[in-house]
DNA sequence: TATATTTGCAAGCAAATACTTGCGAATCAT
DNA sequence: ATGATTCGCAAGTATTTGCTTGCAAATATA
């Protein structure tokens, strides 16, 4: 169970976006985020040492708990090869704008 | 092999970027695709069959082949989910920006 | 018509993934 | 000190993934 370990391929799992999304608002320990799934504690604290592997969260030791805080630098890297692709979707939306704009424009009573 | 097919999931394999990256310069037919790689024909149509599953290509048969055409609109998808944590990679390059400035402005010789 | 090219389908396999349960080690509260 | 809480480690399992090889169908070329 460990392989490829890089951001494209962590946050794959929409659990794992789940964490994400949960932690980058505020830092949380271990076991307040598995309450708030339905998998067991364990299968929750995989999916964190995933994210701790490839640097999207960072562990902080307090006490007996374990204070996950969200790093999220990495996702620079999703965002660099998504964005070169910018015009594919661009184009898409412009298009139904223009065909927005056109319903206004003309005489259509529908 | 087939559960869950989205967007992130589909773009988590590197192959699969190569292969986006291949076709979202000009249509390519499966065989062209297939001598790029050092996987066989069968493993490359696989994540064609992938990719095509989840939207991001379109298949166009002509004659014996068949031409595949990148669709990457849905990578909108993956562009909404990382900006909304922008704040996370820009806070750190804002910080590095600054850093290299005073390193400017001091009189450091090193 | 015979042959080569392009491709999908199916079976099979090793490894990875996403889980689970059980246990034990810290740490904290009473 | 006793008991509860927090959490990692280990073992075990089902499913998915990524790949292979073999075969057949469709289309093009000679």
């Amino acid at each position: 169970m460990e392989a490829r370990r890089d951001v494209f391929q962590a946050i794959a799992d929409p659990t794992r976006r789940a964490i994400i999304g949960m932690i980058a608002k505020q830092p949380t320990n271990v076991n307040t985020i598995a309450d708030r799934f339905d998998v067991s504690r364990q299968a929750i604290s995989l999916h964190l040492k995933i994210l701790a592997e490839c640097g999207l969260l960072s562990m902080k030791q307090q006490g007996r708990e374990r204070i996950c805080e969200a790093r999220l630098e990495k996702l620079h890297e999703v965002n660099e090869w998504v964005t070169q692709y910018k015009q594919f979707w661009t184009q898409k939306l412009d298009a139904l704008e223009n065909y927005l704009n056109n319903l206004d424009n003309d005489d259509v009573t529908i």
